[in-house]
DNA sequence: AACGTAGTACTGCATCCGCAGTGGTGTCAA
DNA sequence: TTGACACCACTGCGGATGCAGTACTACGTT
């Protein structure tokens, strides 16, 4: 097993790419090679078997998906406010437009996941630490609503991420801002301070 | 060409099955033979392509989950409410239990789509409509809230499916009626009565 | 010089698709 | 009733593809 991490990080990287673009029908060993353009055989020779991928890949995705600690400290300096939910819903769904791949990757190892347990086991401790920790910071910042009003909120945004990623078409006559300032103002209680409606 | 309308269904109820329980990854002509129980080959004498297979498999799907007309006539001759709504709702996540092969194969459709542009095409089509008539449904029913409402709770729907179906423990702690009522409490207006436009 | 890693080439294996040929069954007309 | 025809199920093979794994060479660092 060889152990250069860079190299490592490209592989999965070009995994990802290649779980967005083909698909997990078409995520090989062979295939990672070929996107990450090393020579063929370099993927086996750092993962034993595709499931090893698989769980590598989960995690790579974690990395590329958690969010920039500066900018949200710096978001966060405004008063807390359902418009500041927005915002940082926002900011959520500008991720997600910059970072497709991983998304769309995320997606083909749910799917995935129903077949493996192991990996079903790691997602679920993904997003259970995921949705734990929005719970937790939306509560800690004193943002309005409670437990069950960031639930909403998270399944809104999954629902809302899964059709922009897949049929984007399909929410065109509502514009995906719209959208999210419209699901703050109902899920969240009207709040005392600012928020328009 | 063959033209045994009851076989194809069957192969295309076995495709479902193949797609759900191994994914777009173990979808082939060869599989779907194998999941039907019929010859080898025989797959290829109903659809020429992987493509043409997947194309039916959509219209197929479509069908399975058409809600049953009469219960639905029977759950409407309550008086339009929020109560109503969130019974409808409950009603979509009992039939998505109840067929939860065809809602897998639904994603791996979606994903699918990404890679294939006339796929694309049709799941566009069908969601739309899907959509269009939600809309149209909730609104001449008279039921509480507007276009908008409807879009949010077909989000929340969708977000809620797709956590149920690939990481269902995620949602252990919120039992999903629960979320469901309160999704419909807090994206619908306060019901007084009847539906503003 | 030795060890670990990159790069290359080759082998063996599995599987898939497409086709063509064969046999069986149902239908229609005489 | 019988015979001809059309349709369909099924089998088996050919050709091709594509993948994983491994052995071997080259390189560079210590």
């Amino acid at each position: 097993m060889r152990q250069n991490a860079a190299r490592r990080t490209a592989l999965l990287d070009a995994a990802i790419e290649v779980l967005a673009h083909e698909g997990s029908r078409g995520l090989t060993l062979r295939a990672v090679d070929t996107a990450a353009q090393v020579p063929k055989g370099t993927a086996t020779n750092y993962f034993a078997h595709r499931a090893e991928l698989l769980a590598q890949v989960m995690t790579r995705i974690q990395e590329r998906l958690t969010p920039d600690e500066s900018q949200l400290a710096d978001t966060m300096r405004e008063k807390p406010s359902a418009d500041l939910v927005a915002t940082l819903l926002k900011q959520l769904l500008g991720r997600m437009r910059a970072d497709r791949s991983s998304w769309l990757a995320l997606m083909e190892l749910r799917l995935e996941a129903t077949r493996r347990p192991e990996l079903h086991a790691e997602l679920t401790r993904f997003f259970t630490a995921q949705l734990d920790a929005n719970v937790g910071f939306h509560l800690d910042a004193g943002l309005p609503g409670d437990r069950v009003s960031v639930v909403l909120l998270y399944l809104a945004m999954l629902g809302l991420i899964v059709d922009d990623l897949t049929v984007p078409d399909l929410l065109a006559p509502y514009p995906l801002e719209d959208l999210i300032e419209a699901m703050v103002a109902r899920i969240l209680p009207p709040s005392d301070q600012g928020g328009e409606r």
